[in-house]
Order: structure tokens, then C-alpha cells, then sequence
DNA sequence: AAACATCCCAACCGCAGATTA
DNA sequence: TTAATCTGCGGTTGGGATGTT
């Protein structure tokens, strides 16, 4: 049997709310109380369906909700939270207080996600080169037409149009090292390095499903070769100040606490997950390069590049039954969230409190190098 | 001033888990 | 035990707002 729609929809008045429709709903929950969704139109004289109204409640008219712009701190903990569990948002919202989900969503969707999903650059036919990034905080936009984001506008009400367009090249590269490409053992390796809830609090593999289903789940750029290849020359993407994260990643990225951040390429234009050869810390070292933001083949950590696609992926690992670190669905993972929340969220507060306790995890944390992502994310 | 481009957010939609009968 | 219902969540979209050309 279909399930039964949330309510009648025939003669339901749909759109934004009028101010007439907002008193009812208010004065009818202030007297009533919440709940009882589905009835509430009716006892209200509203023509509203009940999700509607709860939502109209939930979003806009309760009366803890913060009003005005998300602060520093709060796009902090959204980006970390993020970094961490992913498109919970209702969980991040239980974060901060006065704001909704939805609010958060759209904030993530309208200025963060947009941030990272700038950030992409082609990755094979630059040499390795390092990027100043407070130089290229002054890098204007390279954007023809169209709206200003209003975030944009708070920042600096001149955006755009009186800070001089770059031209040298050398105006956002500081330097180019050179160094040996890194070589691929595989030829099919897939990318799966955005911490995208995962890394860490990854679903299993198969949940994970194909890079577009991760993307769509995720609201985020998957890093996987077969994109669309945003063919653009390194400085003329860097004009927009960003380069593509997962490129970055892809490219063994390397941010220091200054800012600086050191891209070596691969010339295959191929993205790889990093992972240790020692199953007893496999966990810890997803940790690691989710938390870190950067990863390094040549790194002396046991490391050792695997496609996330293959059986060898880390997240299969956890499938072969050593643990299983799907967040929600599993016993193993249920409790390692319900017992270490607290330390893992801890370590996404305070860094510095944080090593320890992903020490205790097994892991290892490099704070200065999340400072930075954070900070350069909210520059 | 008009057309166009883009941003942004309120609200909708469908799904899934929890609860109830 | 099962179906119906409620509730909450995450993805998506429509359209107003506003900057640029």
C-alpha cells in the first residue's frame, strides 16, 4: 500500500507565508503548544498543510531562533562539523544554538560549499608550485556579471570593481619548487580523499555508492578523475583565489600553519586516497587526512596509495568485519559514536585538547595544519 | 534604463525511522 | 504483527533581490 500523503493537498495554500498566516500559527502554538502537526491547520484555520506549518515554526517563527548573519565562530564550527559527519544538519544545528537546519544547509550550499568547490584547478599540467594565500586573499574575482554575494558585499562594499585585476602570474604564485611526480602504482585509481563526513565517519563502501550519488548526498565536488575537467591556466583560476580543494588533495597538498599552501603534482591526472598498511590504525590515519587536509604519499607513515574503489579501500577494511565504521547502522560504529562523541567532537572544538584525544583514537592530529584549513577557509 | 546573470533563502518534496492503533 | 500515521531530515527549487554590462 502507497503511503498516505502528510495531507490533504487539494485546496492547500502553498508559497511564502503572509504575516496574517504567521499570527495564526504563532498565537495558535503559544496557547496550543507544538505538536500534533497534522491536525494544526484545521484547528488553526489554516490552509496550510501540517509539514508546512511545522517547518514555517521550526525555521522562521520560533522564538529562541538567532537572527542576523552566522558569525566567524559559528562558519567555524559548521566547517568542521562538516569536515566530520558530513550533511548532518540537523546534528550541526544542534551545535549552535538558534540556528536550524535549514538555515545551515542553505549557508553551507550559498558560501561554503562554494568555497571549496572553487577551489578546483586542473591538476596535470602545472608544475608543483606553492601558493600564498594571503596574497591571494586580495586576488579579485574574475567574475563578468551577475550578483555580488551579499557576504562579499559585507566584507568590502569596493568588492571587485576598484581592486586592480591581477595579470602576473607571480602576483599569486610565490614561488615554484620542483619536485618529483609522485607515481601512481594503479591506473584506475579513484580519488576519495574530501573528507566529506567521510575519512572519518564514512558510510560504508557500499553506501557510498558512484562519485555522482556522493556528490548529490554530499553537496560536494567529487574528486573523482572522470569530472568534468575544468580546463582552466593555473593563475587564471587563481584569480579567483582558490583553487579546488580536492585538486589539492589530489595533488598532495600541503598546508602549513602559515597559510602556505604547497601543491605537488601528479602528471596523470590522477587523485588517490591515502592509507596506512597497518590495520590496526587504519581508522586513525582516515582521521588523519581528513583532519589534516592534506596528505602525502611520500609521508613515513607506513602510507601507501589505494583506490577507494578496490576491495584494498580503507572503508572495506571496516567491511571485512575489523570494524565497521558506518556511523549510524552498525553496532561497532554506534558505539564508538555514542562512547567517543564527546572526544571526537572535542577534537573538533580544541585542537589542541583534541591530539590527546585522538591519541586516544589511535590517531594522530597535525593542529597547526587544521588552524590553517580553517582559517584559509574563512579568510 | 533595460537586460542579463547570479545569489540567496524560504519553502516544497520525498524518504525513512518512530510511534500508534 | 502489520498498516497507518506522525515526525524529522536532507535535497531541491522558485523567485525575489541585486550587481554588472
Amino acid at each position: 500500500m502507497g503511503r498516505a500523503p502528510c495531507c490533504e493537498k487539494v485546496g492547500l495554500k502553498k508559497g511564502r507565508w503572509t504575516a496574517e498566516e504567521d499570527d495564526i500559527l504563532i498565537k495558535y502554538i503559544q496557547s496550543n503548544g507544538e505538536g500534533s502537526w497534522r491536525s494544526l491547520p484545521k484547528n488553526a484555520g489554516l490552509l496550510r498543510c501540517g509539514k508546512s506549518c511545522r517547518l514555517r515554526w521550526i525555521n522562521y517563527l520560533r522564538g529562541d531562533l538567532k537572527r542576523g548573519n552566522i558569525s566567524s565562530e559559528e562558519e567555524d564550527i559548521i566547517i568542521k562539523l562538516h569536515a566530520s559527519i558530513g550533511n548532518k544538519w540537523s546534528l550541526i544545528a544542534g551545535q549552535l544554538p538558534g540556528r536550524t537546519d535549514n538555515e545551515i544547509k542553505n549557508y553551507w550550499n550559498s558560501h561554503l560549499s562554494r568555497k571549496i568547490d572553487t577551489f578546483r584547478r586542473p591538476i596535470s599540467q602545472t608544475p608543483p608550485i606553492v601558493f600564498n594565500l594571503a596574497k591571494m586573499d586580495s586576488v579579485p574575482s574574475k567574475r563578468k556579471g551577475g550578483r555580488t554575494s551579499r557576504a562579499a558585499m559585507k566584507k568590502n562594499k569596493t568588492y571587485n570593481r576598484l581592486t586592480p585585476k591581477v595579470k602576473e602570474k607571480d602576483n599569486c604564485i610565490d614561488s615554484v619548487k620542483e619536485t618529483t611526480p609522485w607515481q601512481p602504482e594503479q591506473d584506475d585509481m579513484v580519488l576519495d580523499t574530501w573528507p566529506q563526513g567521510g575519512g572519518m565517519l564514512d558510510p560504508s563502501e557500499e553506501e557510498r555508492g558512484s562519485c555522482e550519488e556522493r556528490e548529490s548526498r554530499n553537496s560536494m565536488p567529487c574528486p573523482v578523475v572522470e569530472r568534468e575537467a575544468e580546463m582552466v591556466g593555473p593563475c587564471e583560476e587563481l584569480e579567483n583565489g582558490m583553487l579546488s580543494f580536492s585538486d589539492i588533495i589530489g595533488n598532495e597538498l600541503l598546508l602549513d600553519a602559515n597559510g602556505n599552501l604547497t601543491v605537488t603534482g601528479n602528471d596523470d591526472q590522477k587523485n588517490y586516497l591515502v592509507t596506512s598498511d597497518s590495520n590496526s590504525t587504519k581508522m586513525d590515519d582516515q582521521m588523519e587526512v581528513s583532519g589534516n587536509l592534506s596528505s602525502n604519499g611520500e609521508s613515513g607513515n607506513n602510507a601507501e596509495w589505494l583506490p577507494c574503489s578496490s576491495s584494498h579501500s580503507p572503508i572495506s577494511y571496516f567491511d571485512d568485519g575489523r570494524i565497521d565504521w558506518d556511523l549510524e547502522g552498525s553496532v561497532l560504529g554506534q558505539w564508538i559514536w555514542e562512547e567517543q562523541e564527546d572526544q571526537v567532537l572535542s577534537w573538533l572544538w580544541d585542537c589542541d585538547k583534541g591530539g590527546d584525544d585522538l591519541q586516544n583514537l589511535g590517531g594522530e592530529v597535525d593542529c597547526e595544519r587544521q588552524k590553517a584549513m580553517v582559517a584559509w577557509l574563512l579568510s
